[in-house]
DNA sequence: GTTAGCACTCGTCGAGAGTGAGTGCTAACA
DNA sequence: TGTTAGCACTCACTCTCGACGAGTGCTAAC
């Protein structure tokens, strides 16, 4: 499609509009990149560049700025990116590894660990389309009144829960009944649990009988909860230090489209692609991003279901470095739920 | 110390910059507020008023604006902050009480609600000079190599860690274990766990002995990280909708503070005086906050210690609403308290 | 095919004029 | 003596205009 020096060019203004955020000039580009041609020529391939609509001039004496189209033929065809730094590395390691010893954090740290690198904002969904089942239920006494509910799912997810009663049973009978609830409950998810189900255990719980109700509603909505899909942003505060972003309204929608959970899964969208996505500028669905960049990529938990993990920054976000963190990131989260036991199958 | 005319100007004047973020002139006052005089008469005494230090002029043709002293004289002598709204009393019930079953949840949940009902980023620190202890220690089977330590505080709080042995005792034992960790530890912090005691714990645990270590020691950690005093900001981003902070840098760098632990707990200081406090501009210690007011509270939980609620504006913050939330809010923290059993002394 | 030269474009910056909001002062009035 | 109308003055803000310069496209020569 491009000759070899029309492609150099390029690739000179792409990189060099990604460092600079100004319109590169043909002299820059002469000076700059050492083409071994004059400002003239680079000029004239300029002007074919842009008949192309690989690269466009904001006024008629600017320097050019690559397009949407040229950002898409940089990604796909001239941009390599490295390995992670052995350093970068070990950053992730360190930072996922080490602070994840329980899956509800996994998303979290991910976050954290994709803006702390990059940079741009990151959002990481949980995985969905899974049902959780219960793995143990255990009641552990709290005071006269109340009593700790402590669920473990199937995906090694810890939540807890007071449960608040007229008169809470003391140790032992909480341990009597924990068992029983195990019994019953240990490998179900909430549709599994029949009125049949109940009916038995209220029975077997004798004169505690009053203390399974609250106990069976709470771990329904617990579960419940579970279902529902997570998200997560960090470093969303990086958008101030972008130039494209002076403008502080427009800074301040995207603050808040990435505040609310629903217009940020509008952004992820629905996972279907595997791999590392690049969608860029004008080629969002969303309008409010039509000026950014996305970059996101999907991950399979087991046969749990698919959770994406996403970096947003201007069009001319660094693209290389970006990919290179993501499937940093990704390979650390494939590690991470091997250490969790969660995985099975491949993440994409 | 002002007569009756000059003290409703200055009203007028801070009551309009509030408004308007606008300097305030005499024609405005005059039309605006009726005090029925003519602004020349207004002009006079807004210059004596500007002789006592309260008012002053960014330049010598604009309209003036309150100086930190004119805020302050307004705080202290002429501003009446309403009881709250009977709907946004009742908005602030729903979003703590109806939100906060578990005590480490009431921190964020203030926080949050703070910040929506006032539009002002908010900050609130935990109690701390707290020493917890243990209440409570439950140990659940996850999976053949790890089990979930549950940890109760007197506090209420309720925090867990996956704990992973080489190999995990079964759920019997667990059982077992648990009982006799809550014998030997219940009621102690972690300095009264002395050296005797985990000497005959150990002997007791006979052929699980192994797994106390691990277990002792996490348990620790655990109780240490909940004896450093955690804070929490929300509402951070609406700094964004201040004309004060259009200086992106200033917001950046505001952004940042708000991000830190450490600069947090700087912003606030140490808690001493009692009842409602405002840091007017200058009044701050940190130059940071020389062009912000701060609106903080104490509260104490029972003889635990004493945490901080704030908010934080720009100078021309709406006190008297600010005001009327924080000891809003200040009451539903007594609430939830007395609910959770947390309280028996009041709050400041 | 490449390049030097040149005219042209257009955003940016700074100076200068006009505008208007606001002030302080003064003199007159009740 | 307090209040007010009138007026000169100040100064931020806006607009315009010219100079500047970075950058372009075109042309002619190599």
């Amino acid at each position: 499609m491009l000759n070899d020096r029309k492609f150099k060019i390029l690739q000179a203004i792409v990189n060099d509009y990604i460092e600079t955020a100004e319109p590169v000039g043909s002299r820059t580009i002469a000076k700059k990149y050492g083409l071994g041609v004059s400002s003239a020529t680079i000029r004239n391939e300029m002007s074919d560049l842009e008949d192309l609509g690989l690269i466009s001039q904001l006024h008629s004496s600017s320097g050019r700025v690559p397009s949407s189209k040229g950002y898409r033929f940089y990604v796909d065809s001239m941009m390599q990116s490295p390995a992670l730094a052995e350093e970068e590395a070990l950053l992730l390691q360190r930072m996922l590894i080490e602070n994840i010893r329980q899956s509800e954090y996994m998303m979290q740290e991910t976050a954290k660990a994709l803006s702390r690198l990059t940079n741009y904002p990151a959002i990481v969904s949980e995985p969905y389309l899974k049902k959780t089942a219960i793995k143990h239920i255990q009641l552990v006494p709290l005071d006269e009144k109340s009593i700790l509910l402590v669920l473990v799912t199937d995906t090694k997810t810890v939540k807890n829960q007071v449960v608040n009663l007229s008169a809470a049973p003391g140790y032992d009978v909480l341990t009597k009944l924990s068992a029983l609830l195990n019994r019953r409950l240990s490998g179900l998810s909430i549709r599994e649990i029949s009125r049949e189900c109940i009916d038995k255990m209220l029975a077997e719980f004798g004169e505690h009988a009053h203390v399974l109700m609250p106990i069976l509603g709470i771990t329904a909505d617990m579960i419940q909860a579970e279902d529902d899909v997570r998200v997560y942003t960090s470093g969303v505060k990086n958008i101030l230090t972008f130039p494209e972003f002076s403008d502080k309204a427009k800074a301040e929608q995207i603050f808040h489209a990435l505040e609310d959970r629903a217009s940020l899964f509008e952004i992820l969208g629905t996972p279907k692609a595997s791999g590392i996505q690049i969608i860029i500028g004008e080629e969002n669905a969303l309008d409010l991003l039509k000026s950014c960049s996305l970059i996101k990529a999907n991950y399979t938990i087991d046969n749990q279901g698919t959770g994406c993990i996403a970096l947003i920054g201007p069009m001319r976000m660094d693209y290389a470095q970006a990919v290179s963190v993501l499937s940093g990131v990704l390979q650390n989260i494939r590690h991470v739920m091997d250490a969790l036991g969660l995985r099975n199958g491949g993440t994409d």
